[in-house]
DNA sequence: GGTCAATGTATGCGGTGCTCACATTGAGCC
DNA sequence: GGCTCAATGTGAGCACCGCATACATTGACC
């Protein structure tokens, strides 16, 4: 890798830059372009080309980031759940994260990921052993593949529904309360007798 | 209403005929644009802005067709579920539907709807009890509206981590397999004791 | 039969993703 | 130090998009 060259013609670290510029916009909400990226970076509409194959290619490399944000939200400061109650405070902060980086997450989630990005590959299996792991932990007599992907489900839909708008919900502290609810109530439900 | 005028300069249905254009289109997976709808309902790239104000008026039409149909998928030839096993296939036939219809599932789902749209508001509401009906039935001692939202959770969360390609699955019937184990065990799970 | 509102068309603007030919330059070799 | 070359930037251009605006056609009603 050669020196930083920033003011020059070449750029010096155009493809790291490209990333942030384009993770600020999402963060910001904006729309989101390959044109308005380099606008943004202060690059001729091509230059990303040399660095990104296609459009796609930039959002695995936001979506890879943005998936390993999440298991290290998830992980961190938090020890992994022993009670129905503590695996709820995990599905709340799995909403949370959605509701908060609304767009990254709809990167993340929101279309079909090509499976080539070996870094995004590996990003998502690292979230989903992640919540395994906590619904194992909490649920250790269940057969763990199919109780961890109904646990998933419920957080990962729940987080579409008010992301979507389907819920209607006044603050993020209200919907907190309803994601920590129905998280309880499907794991504590007990059919008709 | 005038009689319609096929052929001549007006062309006399074009709203329906739009719509029908355009799911087709959906059906076949195929990329969705109003001008290339215009273009395969053989009219001008501008007509369809005299019956839908903009592009995403008629996808709202679209999801609201959309939404009946998925009710009429889950409540037809079935009756309300009155346990378990009966809600899970409830469930599969949800996970199926998105399936069936990805592109279409997406568009009801998959963005920030405007509630401006009555007609879709209405639909959307009709699934919502649908869901909350099967699920009270099966469960009539829990809150009936935090179990309805974590179930109506499980499916959605589940129908978009297949259509999005974040769990592998080889057909169909794999997937309904799976949806049915991970449903019944969210239902069933028992905490460590 | 004339008028008018509804509904079609043609044209054009600014945006997009992406390709291709060309410019610049830093690094390595002599 | 100078040459060469691959990496990485630029610019012009294509086909497409959503949408606005001005204009054309026509069926329904008086």
């Amino acid at each position: 890798m050669p020196e930083a060259a920033r003011g020059s013609y070449h750029h010096g670290d155009l493809r790291a830059t490209l990333i942030a510029t384009a993770m600020g916009m999402l963060e910001r909400g904006e729309a989101f372009s390959i044109r308005a990226v380099a606008r943004e970076a202060g690059v001729s509409a091509t230059a990303p080309y040399r660095h990104f194959p296609d459009r796609e290619a930039l959002e695995s490399a936001l979506a890879a980031e943005g998936l390993r944000d999440l298991a290290a939200d998830l992980a961190g400061g938090r020890a992994l759940p022993r009670t129905p109650e503590e695996l709820a405070e995990f599905g709340v902060a799995y909403v949370e994260f959605a509701l908060r980086r609304p767009a990254l997450f709809r990167l993340m989630f929101g279309n079909e990921c090509n499976t080539d990005d070996e870094e995004r590959v590996q990003a998502a299996a690292a979230v989903h052993e992640l919540l395994a792991a906590a619904i194992t932990g909490v649920f250790p007599d269940s057969d763990p593949l199919d109780l961890a992907l109904g646990g998933w489900g419920v957080v990962h839909g729940l987080a579409f529904l008010y992301l979507d708008r389907k819920l209607s919900a006044a603050s993020t502290e209200e919907v907190a309360t309803q994601v920590r609810a129905s998280v309880r109530a499907v794991f504590a439900a007990r059919p008709r007798t």
